[in-house]
DNA sequence: ACCTACCTGGCC
DNA sequence: GGCCAGGTAGGT
């Protein structure tokens, strides 16, 4: 479900509540999306905490906590939430865990699909131990480089929507936004990237931070299931140009967008704008 | 550098 | 009942 975008917008969201907040408790649900550390350690590290920042990489969310490099680390998977909520409400099916903060507040997570991921410890010594994997350039960072992003796309044979879904190469992008990226780049999803033109992956690259922009403004995508911290939706769904496309006309050119399966994954193109 | 598996739910 | 879904990992 969620891409940088919608991570972005929950990380932003949790920011309003959450720095400050002590965590009295934490509830576990039965089954085990807590992937390390195993048992009783983890709502016993996190238990009378009280959290200080809240932080996004890649897809990840990091929320940490004063007086310890530990920090609570959730990736939402295709269908997760990381809501704060009044402590009375209903949670939610599929309620994985909820920590009782002061002032009367929860931060639950909840994902049906439990494709998620929940980890507590410092970032870097989860990353050694391969309990995280290592990510490439965030590309809404300073760290985005353009020599890199030539450098890469130049020298594999793989086609251009499994390297830029390639989270160790770019961290954030998902199939959606690779999508609209080539969209937008006029560029085949499909195209062995070492063919492409200088002038193509100038287009790829600089279009990136551009449809991420402004999916963050929207505050996200949701086609069915995404919601933010505060359960809202996002309104970035209006705005898809190729994404869920497939068999409407371009909005360039009017040509029937062509659905296809690429690196594994439904992919939508217009195949006069896209080369 | 590919597959397939992992899950549940919604839609045809 | 079968197919599809915004995510990765793990095996080939």
């Amino acid at each position: 479900m969620p891409e940088l975008p919608e991570v972005e917008t929950v990380v932003r969201g949790l920011r309003r509540l959450l720095p400050g907040r002590t965590v009295a408790d934490v509830t576990l649900g039965p089954h085990t999306v807590v992937r390390h550390p195993q048992g009783d350690a983890f709502a016993g590290a996190i238990r009378g905490r009280t959290w200080s920042g809240v932080e996004r990489r890649g897809k990840f969310i990091r929320c940490r906590m004063a007086g310890t490099a530990d920090e609570l680390i959730v990736h939402l998977g295709m269908t997760g939430h990381l809501i704060v909520t009044e402590a009375a409400a209903e949670p939610a099916p599929h309620t994985h865990f909820r920590m009782q903060l002061d002032g009367g507040h929860e931060l639950r997570f909840d994902d049906a699909r439990r494709f998620g991921r929940v980890l507590l410890g410092p970032w870097d010594a989860l990353v050694q131990a391969a309990l995280l994997p290592a990510l490439g350039m965030e590309p809404l960072g300073r760290e985005f480089d353009r020599q890199l992003f030539h450098a890469r796309l130049r020298k594999t044979e793989r086609n251009v929507k499994a390297v830029l879904l390639d989270q160790a190469f770019v961290a954030g992008l998902g199939n959606i936004y690779v999508d609209e990226i080539c969209h937008l780049a006029g560029v085949r999803p499909a195209r062995r990237a070492s063919s492409l033109t200088r002038t193509q992956r100038d287009a790829l690259f600089d279009h990136t931070p551009a449809v991420l922009r402004q999916a963050i403004r929207n505050r996200g995508t949701t086609i069915s299931d995404y919601r933010d911290a505060w359960n809202a939706e996002g309104t970035n769904q209006e705005r898809l140009l190729a994404y869920g496309r497939g068999g409407l006309p371009c909005l360039s050119c009017g040509t029937a967008m062509r659905k296809s399966v690429v690196a594994g994954r439904g992919t939508t193109h217009c195949p006069r704008c896209q080369k």
